[in-house]
DNA sequence: TTACAATATCAAGATATGTTGATTTATGGA
DNA sequence: TCCATAAATCAACATATCTTGATATTGTAA
């Protein structure tokens, strides 16, 4: 019940159903092109991101001081079946800003 | 959007879950044999039906005085999906009492 | 070591959700 | 019509979650 009410929790705020459509879209993406991307402050960015982390959505490598999240594989069942819902929501994904590689990010 | 986290937000409760299962397992109930069973105060069930029934995952029949709640076929894909994940939760389900059946319900 | 950049965490306030007891609505029978 | 029962809704309070700005942590380079 825990687990699953904790991928569910994950789920249940639009802010992370855009973050994850957002990565699934574009593949792994680091904290600071999803800031610039999704024009979010960095303090929401990072609670999120930690909540599909911990839920067992997200996973993250660290390179240096940057964090590149990307979709967690293998995705359990329902997780999938979440993702997969989510990928034909029809909502308007912002164009990826690729801050990190440009070096742009001074946020 | 909306629909979608419509669904999740239903079944992000416990309670609710708990609700789910229950009848799924054990098939059409009514609300008195619920508050029976489960040992939940009307008011209470009524409103986490409601939310379960607006979500889309349960249809109600009424029957006199009586609501008889069951789950809504057919289901989409998400929904069976959730459904079949509550289905193998290991949670220990109350067990039915028909009170509805026997002229008991005095609530 | 010191400074700085990227990310994470904390604290406070605002909003949403769940619980309960009381009230209302709807249905059927006297 | 009037009453009783089942179910739905309301109001008040408690708890959880989200947002923001401030602070802390971590890694890199001078």
């Amino acid at each position: 019940m825990e687990v699953f009410l904790k991928s569910v929790s994950a789920l249940n705020d639009e802010t992370r159903v855009l973050i994850l459509r957002f990565i699934d879209a574009n593949g792994e993406c680091c904290v600071c092109d999803l800031q610039a991307s999704l024009e979010m402050i960095q303090s929401r960015l990072s609670r999120h991101l930690k909540i599909l982390k911990d839920a067992g959505f997200l996973r993250v490598e660290r390179k240096g001081t940057w964090a590149y999240y990307s979709i967690r594989t293998p995705l359990d069942r329902f997780r999938t079946e979440a993702l997969e819902e989510i990928r034909y929501l029809s909502l308007e994904l912002p164009p990826l800003k690729k801050s990190s590689e440009i070096g742009a990010c001074k946020i």
